[in-house]
DNA sequence: CGACTCAGTGGACAGGTGTTTACTGAGTGA
DNA sequence: TCACTCAGTAAACACCTGTCCACTGAGTCG
C-alpha cells in the first residue's frame, strides 16, 4: 500500500475538485444561456444549477463578468484548436471553402451553446467579454492571414503578393463571414437538416464570389 | 376667439401628452442602453429617467421588452427612410460604393445610439427583438435588390440578368457588411476621425472587391 | 501527528425588482 | 354643463438580487 498519499484512489484531492467546480459553473452558465444573456443571469442563479452556495462562487470568479471571459477563451479557444488541425492539405480554392465550410456547420452544430454565446455576446454584453472576443477573433485573422500567403491556392488569388493592409481587410472579411454563417446557422432550426443546407449553400456561394474578387483584386492603396 | 376648443394654445391635447411620454420612455430607454442591454435595464430604471412612476409604463407599454420592439421600428426604420430618399442618381458602381458607405457612417455618427442598440440585440437580446430586427434587416435587402435589378451601373455587374437566389444572397452579403461596418464604426472611439477613416477605407474595399467578384460571377446552380 | 489552508456553508443585510390594487383629476365630447 | 375617459399617482406585495460575516471540516504538508 502507499505509504504517501498525493492520489487517494477514489476521492478526488483538492485541486481537482475546485478545477470541477469551476467547470460545472461554466457549464451551468452557458446553459442558463440558452435563451437569454450573459449580464440577465445571476450569480445566484449559476451557483443553483450547479448546487453551490450563492458564497462559493467567490473562490471562481470574482463576477459574472469574469465567468463570461473564462468562456470565451473556452469556445473560441476550441475552435480555433480545431481549426488548426485541419488547415493542412489545402488544395484547390474551392475545395478550401467547401472544407472550411463543412467544419464550421459541423462545429455549430455540435457546440451551439458555444456559438450562440459567441454570437450574444459579440457585440452585445459586458465590455471585458467584447474585448476577450475581438483578440480571439483578431488572432484568427492574423492566422488566417499567414495560412493564405504561405499556401498556394491552385486557381486561386495569388495572396502571397498581396500587401498587408489588403491582406488584413479580406481576412477581417473572412472572419465576419464566419462569424455571420454561424449565426445564421444558429437561427436556422436545429433538427431541420434543409435550412441548414440553405444556408451553407448561400455561404459557400458568398465566399466563393468574395474569392473570385480576390483573384481580380490589384493591390493598389 | 375659438369657441370650440380642440387645441388650447399652450397646454396640450391628451393624445399629444401621451405620444410625448410615450417617447420619452423611448429616449430614456435608449439612453440607459449607452453601455448595457435591454434586458438588463429595468422598468423602474426607466421611468424614473423619464419622471413617471412605475405603473404609468403600463399605460404604453406591456413590457420592456415590447419597448424593445418599438425602438428596433424607430432606428431601422428611419435609416431606411433616409437611404431611400438617397438612392436614386447611381453612377459608376465605385461611386455607389462610396456615396453608400458615405451615408451610413453620417448616419452612425448622427445616431449612435440607435445603431449601437441595434448591434446589441440583433443576436443578443429577447426573441421578439431579435424578429423585428430580421424582419428589417429583410426589407433593406429586398429594396436592394429592385434597385440593383432596376438600375444600370456603369461598368459594374448586370444584376438584372441575375437569378433570384444569387440576388438573395449578394443581397444578404450587402446588408450583412452594412451591419458589420456600423459595429465597427461603432467600436472605433467616437471623437478620433483617424480610426473612423481607416474603418470607412477598408469597408470600401472589402466592398469593391466583392463588386469585383459580382462582376465575374456566372450565375449557374 | 498536528498545524494550516481554503472550498464550501448558512444566515443575515439593505436594496432593487415587476405587478396589483384603488385613487385622482385634467381633458373631452355630447 | 356634466358624465365619462384615461394618463399618471401612491402604497403595498412577495420575491430576488449581490455581498458581507463567521464558521466548518476535509485535504495537505512539514
Amino acid at each position: 500500500m502507499n505509504h504517501r498519499h498525493p492520489a487517494p484512489p477514489d476521492r478526488l484531492s483538492r485541486p481537482e475538485q475546485k478545477a470541477r467546480t469551476r467547470q460545472a459553473l461554466l457549464d451551468a452558465a452557458l446553459d442558463l444561456m440558452e435563451h437569454r444573456n450573459l449580464s440577465s443571469i445571476s450569480l445566484r442563479e449559476v451557483t443553483r444549477a450547479v448546487g453551490v452556495t450563492p458564497t462559493a462562487f467567490y473562490h471562481h470568479f470574482p463576477d459574472v463578468d469574469s465567468l463570461g471571459v473564462a468562456l470565451v477563451d473556452e469556445c473560441l479557444g476550441s475552435l480555433r484548436a480545431t481549426i488548426r488541425t485541419v488547415r493542412d492539405g489545402l488544395n484547390s480554392s474551392d475545395e478550401v471553402i467547401n472544407r472550411s465550410i463543412g467544419i464550421l456547420a459541423r462545429q455549430v452544430h455540435d457546440h451551439r451553446e458555444h456559438f450562440r454565446f459567441i454570437a450574444r455576446e459579440r457585440h452585445g454584453g459586458v465590455p471585458a467579454v467584447r474585448a476577450a472576443i475581438a483578440e480571439q477573433l483578431d488572432l484568427f485573422a492574423a492566422e488566417l492571414a499567414t495560412d493564405l500567403a504561405g499556401d498556394k491556392l491552385l486557381g486561386g488569388p495569388r495572396f502571397d503578393r498581396w500587401i498587408a493592409a489588403d491582406m488584413r481587410m479580406v481576412t477581417s472579411l473572412f472572419v465576419n463571414h464566419m462569424v455571420w454563417t454561424a449565426a445564421a446557422l444558429l437561427d436556422a432550426p436545429p433538427d431541420s437538416t434543409d435550412a441548414e443546407a440553405r444556408v451553407i449553400d448561400a455561404a459557400g456561394r458568398q465566399l466563393r464570389l468574395i474569392m473570385l474578387g480576390a483573384r481580380q483584386w490589384t493591390t493598389a492603396d
